[in-house]
RNA sequence: GUGGGCGUAGCUCAGCCGGUAGAGCUCUGGAUUGUGGCUCCAGUGGUCGCGGGUUCAAAUCCCGUCGCUCACCCCA
């Protein structure tokens, strides 16, 4: 039997690592200049933290959890999302205590036992961001806001943003009747999931994506015409915050979101190209009662995630070059004398903070001076039975061709200077 | 859970109306005895996913199985 990796899951791998890097430090320094803090929740948690709080007639509850009994019998159950480890987290430490508004993000794997495709798999990264505290619609504009600058960032123009109200505690169970009746008459023409949708979670009628179905959901009563007159006062002061600073959007009211603890302002960025089907790059919203659920002081919240892999796959070529660093001096010794002088060499030129590479096992000088190329190196030391006995060394700019000898007693200055006359 | 496509060298793939494997890239060496990139030459590298069947003979035809992939569903 050959060993493999399990289905669904991926190796992140030298030449595409750097990617995760660089977007992990774009993520860093801009969420930095917002006032959001990292955390970082295990990734297992007790499987009712899930089961509560994604609600027990989702997906993701029903079918998707990886779940396990553990060696003292306890029901543990691999992420499938971040919120629910930050919001337990935030109740457990008493954060509420500390700040009015926590701010806090949070990056790393979470787990969906779901048919991989492209864009999806079975364990798959997240951003995500949690604005804790507050019921005003200022936060929600600013943390979209910062999210758009984000993307920015990351040369990525051409994202839309769709944004909805799904209403609140009181205006959404009406809307939810006044839907159900509309829906009554077309059970018969409506797909045989949104028949089970019908009873279970009737607003998700609204975004079945079969044809027939979306044209019935066309003419049924919208969202937007039965919020309470508090939500659409929020909902319109979050588009007033966002017009403010230009960032745009669109309102698209079949915004429906599939975890159970979303309410008032929720929104979806999509990618119009270079995604298959799955083009959510980006997914969240308000939860007002979720903290107050899990018996926490009330505290309205508002949050999204993203997806790594497929925000990865969508950047463009122009940002991902150059993220490899080449080194900045590749050793070639000629002969055992001067194999044996690469170690403490390399190692004083590292000491003063430079990438050097060399060939351990030797080779020809053709070898090594390919494998320097290759690496796109900067400069070649070459060190070869002249060079040790005269104790100065040929540095090679790889770049133009030109060299200079350096003195084997002040080599790492002498580098250090050649290098930066070329920055 | 349902459906389509595909599994041949490390990678990308050709060969598939049967005659026990090939190209390009990579890697190593050489042309250029201590100077990379371009070019040319040579070499390394394969249980043709796995199992069974048909046949004198199977990468090729048939059956099964596993894996990958895309899509539905749903979601990041």
């Amino acid at each position: 039997m050959k060993i493999k990796s399990v289905k669904g899951v991926k190796d992140i791998l030298p030449g595409e690592i750097e990617k995760w890097q660089w977007v992990e430090s774009v993520a860093q320094q801009i969420f930095f200049r917002y006032g959001f803090k990292e955390i970082r929740p295990p990734i297992f948690e007790y499987t009712n933290l899930f089961k509560r709080s994604i609600g027990d007639t989702t997906d993701i509850v029903e079918k998707e959890m990886y779940t396990f009994k553990d060696k003292g019998g306890e029901e543990i159950t691999l992420r499938p999302e971040g919120t629910a480890s930050v919001v337990r987290s935030y109740i457990e430490h008493k954060m509420h205590g500390q700040n009015p508004l926590t701010k806090l993000y949070y990056f790393g794997p979470m787990f969906r036992y779901e048919r991989p495709q492209a864009g999806r798999f079975r364990q798959f990264y997240q951003i995500g961001v949690e604005a804790m505290g507050s019921p005003s619609p200022a936060i929600d504009a600013e943390v979209m806001t910062m999210l758009m600058e984000f993307f920015k960032l990351l040369g990525l123009n051409d994202l839309e943003m769709q944004i909805n109200s799904l209403g609140c505690k009181v205006c959404r169970p009406q809307y939810r009747e006044i839907l159900k009746t509309a829906i009554k008459p077309h059970l018969q023409e409506l797909c045989t999931n949104c028949n089970q949708r019908y009873e279970r979670n009737p607003l998700r009628v609204l975004d079945c994506k079969v044809e027939r179905d979306g044209k019935i959901a066309k003419g049924l009563p919208k969202i937007k015409d039965h919020l309470c007159a508090q939500c659409e006062q929020d909902f319109a002061d979050v588009q007033k915050h966002l017009d403010a600073v230009n960032t745009s959007y669109t309102v698209n009211d079949q915004i429906v979101r599939g975890l159970d603890y979303y309410n008032k302002t929720s929104f979806e960025v999509i990618s119009k190209t270079g995604l298959g089907s799955q083009n959510a790059v980006c997914g969240g919203g308000r939860y007002d009662s979720l903290v107050e659920d899990f018996d926490g002081p009330p505290t309205p919240c508002f949050g999204f995630a993203l997806g790594m892999e497929r925000l990865i796959s969508i950047l463009p070529d122009e940002k991902l070059q150059g993220l490899e660093q080449p080194p900045d001096v590749h050793l070639v010794c000629l002969g055992e004398e001067a194999q044996q002088l690469a170690f403490p060499i390399t190692h004083q030129l590292r000491a003063v903070g430079l990438y050097v590479e060399r060939e351990i096992d030797g080779g020809s000088m053709k070898s090594q001076m390919r494998k320097a190329n290759k690496l796109a190196s900067r400069f070649t030391l070459i060190i070869g039975e002249d060079e040790i006995k005269n104790q100065r060394y040929l540095l090679k700019n790889m770049d133009g061709g030109e060299q200079w000898e350096v003195s084997a007693n002040t080599l790492a200055k002498e580098v250090q200077s050649r290098l930066k006359s070329f920055d």
